[in-house]
DNA sequence: ATCCATACGTTCAAGCATGAACATAATAGT
DNA sequence: ACTATTATGTTCATGCTTGAACGTATGGAT
C-alpha cells in the first residue's frame, strides 16, 4: 500500500525532539564518567539529592519522584545504606513505611557530587541566555505534565 | 569545612536541566508502552530508523549514531534479523565490515512504529510555538556538540 | 615480506531496571 | 468483629547495556 505518510525527519518537532533526546543521553553518559571517581552512579546521585531536599520521605515517594519502580528503590538503597550514606527507619504510626534520611557522610558525598554535576550542567547550558534557558525549562515542565497522566 | 557552596536548586540552569531530563525520561517510558503492541523497544526503533535513513551502514557506524557500545549492537541485531526485519551481509572489499539494510518487513514495521512515535512527540511538543521548538532544538544540538568531545 | 598498529565485530560476566508475585500492614464496609 | 480492598516494601526471573578481552582483517612502516 506504500502508505506515503509524511516522513518524520521533515517534521521540525520530530527533529528537534531527537536533539533533546541525544543531548540528554550524552549528558547522562558524561555524568556517569565524571562521577566514577566518587564511586557514584547518576541514579544514586538522584537518590541522595531527593533525600537531601525531602528528608523523611518513604521509598514509595522516592520511587515516584525518580520515575522508577518501587523494586528499583529496594535494590538501590541497601548499597547506599551499607556505605553509611543514608538511614532507613520504620515509621511509628504506619509500620509499612520506611522513612529515609541522609547521614553526615551522605550529605558530604552529595556536596562533592553536586560540584561535578553543576559544573557539567554549567558547561552544557552556558551557551543559552537566561531567557532561553528558562523557556526550555518551562516547555519541558509542560511536556512532563502532558505525558505524566498519559 | 561546611563548604557553603551555592546550592544547585537555586540555580536556574540546574533546575531547568532537571526538567529536560525528566521530560526525556517520561517520553521514553511512554514510548516503550505505546510501542509494546508492535513488540518493539525504543532502542530497536532507533536501529530501524537509522537503517532506513542510512542503508548499508556498518555496525560500528550504527553504534556511534546511537551513542551506544559496539557490543550493544551485536546483542541487538540478531533479534531483529531473526524476525526478518533487516539483513546483514559482509562487505566484499573489507571483510571486517557487515553492511546493514532493512527488509520490506522491516520498513513496514518501521512505518507503523513511526506513526506511534510521531503521535507521541506531537502530543508532547504541541504546546510549543514553532519558534520555541526550533530554539530548543538548536540549543540541544549545541549541548550535544559541547559534550561530544568532553 | 614481515611486523606493528589499528579497526570491526563477538563473547562473556557484571550491574541495573523492570514487572509480576508475594508478604505484611492499614483501612473501609458491613 | 470480620472481611475485602488498598498500600508499602521485598523477592525473583528476565532483559538491556556496558566494558574488557578476544579473534580476525586491514593498512602502513621498514
Amino acid at each position: 500500500m506504500n502508505n506515503k505518510q509524511e516522513l518524520p525527519w521533515d517534521n521540525p518537532r520530530f527533529r528537534n525532539w531527537v536533539a533533546v533526546a541525544r543531548a540528554c543521553h550524552v549528558l547522562e553518559r558524561t555524568l556517569a564518567v565524571k562521577l566514577a571517581p566518587l564511586d557514584l552512579k547518576p541514579a544514586q546521585l538522584d537518590v541522595l539529592m531527593n533525600l537531601y531536599r525531602h528528608p523523611g520521605m518513604s521509598q514509595h515517594d522516592l520511587a515516584r519522584k525518580l520515575l522508577v519502580g518501587r523494586s528499583n528503590i529496594t535494590m538501590l538503597l541497601p548499597q547506599l545504606e551499607a556505605r553509611g550514606l543514608l538511614l532507613r527507619e520504620g515509621d511509628e504510626k504506619d509500620k509499612r513505611i520506611l522513612r529515609l534520611a541522609l547521614t553526615e557522610a551522605g550529605e558530604a558525598l552529595l556536596m562533592q557530587a553536586l560540584k561535578v554535576h553543576m559544573a557539567l550542567i554549567e558547561k552544557a547550558m552556558s551557551q543559552s541566555t537566561p531567557e532561553q534557558c528558562d523557556m526550555i525549562g518551562d516547555q519541558m515542565r509542560k511536556i512532563y505534565e502532558v505525558l505524566k497522566e498519559a
